[in-house]
DNA sequence: GGTGTCCGTGCAACCGTTTGCCTTCGGGCC
DNA sequence: GGCCCGAAGGCAAACGGTTGCACGGACACC
């Protein structure tokens, strides 16, 4: 806050305190407090006597000074700890927000949004910032990789929430897609259809989504009985490649990211394969091109607008006002749904495989 | 905010406050309230000591109590007055927040996220979250059309901004991306290259965007000298078939949405005319998709990031405390960005045309 | 040596709610 | 009749800053 600026409050110059009220209704501001707060011992006449002279007035209390002579804020903070870098779309933050805040809202508090732009002062500012304001706590959407922010919230006794995987593991309390369960639902649906040669098409090994999708993929073809086809963690185009050349080429393939699912598209177009008669592909995240390529992509969407709801409650919980609760790791997310659009169907040789 | 809870703030226990420091400093409270705000008629060697006692104590001055003193909360709301629906991707929305939140940090507010829920009693709820917080101001990101939420607000003489444009036009001071310019920019790269007959495949009418795209289309074909070719406000594909199967086809289309793209991509595909080579295609939206078309969509970038930092300071302009003024409608924007990638080049017929 | 004038600080009254404790009053009980 | 008790509500002190004004001292000027 800089300081040393005039004060002009902009708006609403006429507002009516709890003792224009009291006034009104011939009582003590201190019974206004009461019987609009459900005091018991405030009578039912009494009552009904102060909730007029409140409405009358358009008496809408002070939050500043209620949480001032309360000491909590009913503030929380949703902290975007990295923006997305340019050209990296982050199409799945306005409904994780959404959820959030709508959460939040229906209890009772309001979201305050704060980015902590990377650096050392960046972060100093932020957590300043959270201090001076005194919110009640903080969900942090987690970057890649171990977030040195998160630590140094922690470490105020700040309760805290994490959105999305900690590497490495943290004692915070955190939220994130269910990956592993998106990865084999794809390839359970594959096996569905009839495919026995799947492969996986995984991304860059160092981000956590990978990671857990891929692990996802393994788990259910070891269930199926079949082995694991080449896995390709290059990109797109190249992968495709290398996987369409191998002895008997996989008749289904599954990728981990979107945009890589048009480096594949594009190579199996060349190769003369049609999606999804000759080759199925499905995506296990359902971003934007996914409904818009050609064919459009069956893939698996994950919960976002419910993640950000249930971070919050998760955060209410450790704010004492009857949020949901549930250890230090991963709470149970609603699974993430298999949306089939039109990029797969049973294999080519169906029955001579 | 539910009465009734039981109050009990998680973290911070002991936290310093300005007394603590007084008694530090061997000064009184006011002083140092004085000294921390730069009030220059305190002495520098005092301002020193408090400055010490206060950075030993860790002291962070309490926003709640500020603003109820001050009467003024160093806080905006930025309003998302209509959730995306489903299916309806909110992809430049994070870069809008960003910019927002960013430029409001740096001028020291914070940002307080709500949403409109649509709704009557959502609407009235807003309203009076905004009242009970006492927000300095608020920023609403509009849907299409008017916004009924936007005249209530304005109605409580709230400083206010509107982000989009506003049909019909209301007293509100707003900003929004300049889509004519990025209509014009598109047309006249298409122009530059030696295009001549330049179809446009404008989206569904009733969209502020699509209007201003399209205004921007015909004032640089009409600058060229140009005819405007045949206007299509059908999805995508058949706009493109119809479109292509006019006398002289066109030889560059200007499509208003990323989406609509693709159609007309797979119908150019379809006719076995290739981009760039025999086609160019441009498009006036930088979507998501746009880079990961084959091949890549030229297309128009607005500076969306910007455009949320030019709201925050508009608004501060309405705030008093200098941020940028200039009367009740749109502001100047620095203007959208061609990105060229590889769907224009010259037209086929070169010599002839 | 008064008196006026700065300069640097302290006092205390706010800002609008909440809440511990006291008061008042009416009634029941010994 | 005195006492205790519960019910209903008021008093005033918080919460943590800000700020108008008074105050004391040093200094200059007449």
């Amino acid at each position: 806050m800089p300081a040393g600026q005039p004060d002009a409050p902009g708006g609403a110059e006429g507002r009516a305190t709890i003792r224009d009220v009291a006034r009104r209704a011939g009582v003590s501001a201190a019974t206004v407090s009461r019987a609009l707060g459900g005091d018991p011992r405030i009578s039912q006449p009494t009552v009904e006597r102060v909730r007029r002279a409140a409405r009358d007035l358009r008496y809408v209390p002070d939050a500043t000074a209620r949480s001032l002579a309360r000491g909590r804020t009913w503030t929380v903070a949703l902290v975007l700890s990295r923006w997305p870098g340019p050209g990296e779309e982050a199409w799945w933050l306005p409904g994780l927000i959404q959820g959030f805040t709508a959460a939040a809202q229906a209890a009772g508090y309001v979201t305050l949004l704060a980015a902590g732009s990377g650096g050392l002062t960046g972060r100093h500012q932020l957590l300043q910032l959270l201090r001076e304001r005194r919110v009640d706590g903080a969900a942090v959407v987690t970057g890649q990789g171990y977030d040195r922010l998160l630590e140094e919230l922690a470490g105020r006794g700040l309760p805290l929430v994490a959105i999305g995987r900690l590497y490495p593991a943290a004692p915070v309390a955190w939220l994130a897609p269910d990956d592993v369960t998106a990865g084999r639902l794809a390839t359970e649906h594959l096996v569905g259809l009839g495919h026995r040669r799947i492969a996986l098409v995984a991304g860059p090994g160092e981000l956590a989504a990978t990671v857990d999708r891929s692990l996802g993929y393994w788990t259910a073809l070891e269930q199926a009985g079949l082995e694991t086809g080449p896995v390709s963690a290059a990109e797109g185009y190249q992968a495709a490649a290398r996987l369409v050349d191998a002895h008997p080429p996989p008749t289904a393939f599954v990728v981990a990211h979107d945009l890589m699912a048009v480096g594949v598209l594009q190579c199996l177009a060349e190769r003369g394969l049609a999606v999804p008669r000759q080759a199925a592909v499905v995506c296990l995240e359902d971003g934007p091109l996914a409904p818009a390529l050609r064919p459009p992509l069956t893939a698996v969407r994950a919960p976002w607008e419910e993640l950000g709801g249930r971070s919050f409650r998760r955060l209410a919980g450790s704010l004492g006002a009857g949020g949901e609760d549930g250890g230090v790791t991963g709470g149970a997310l609603s699974p993430p749904e298999l949306v089939v659009r039109g990029s797969c169907g049973p294999p080519p040789d169906r029955g001579r495989a």
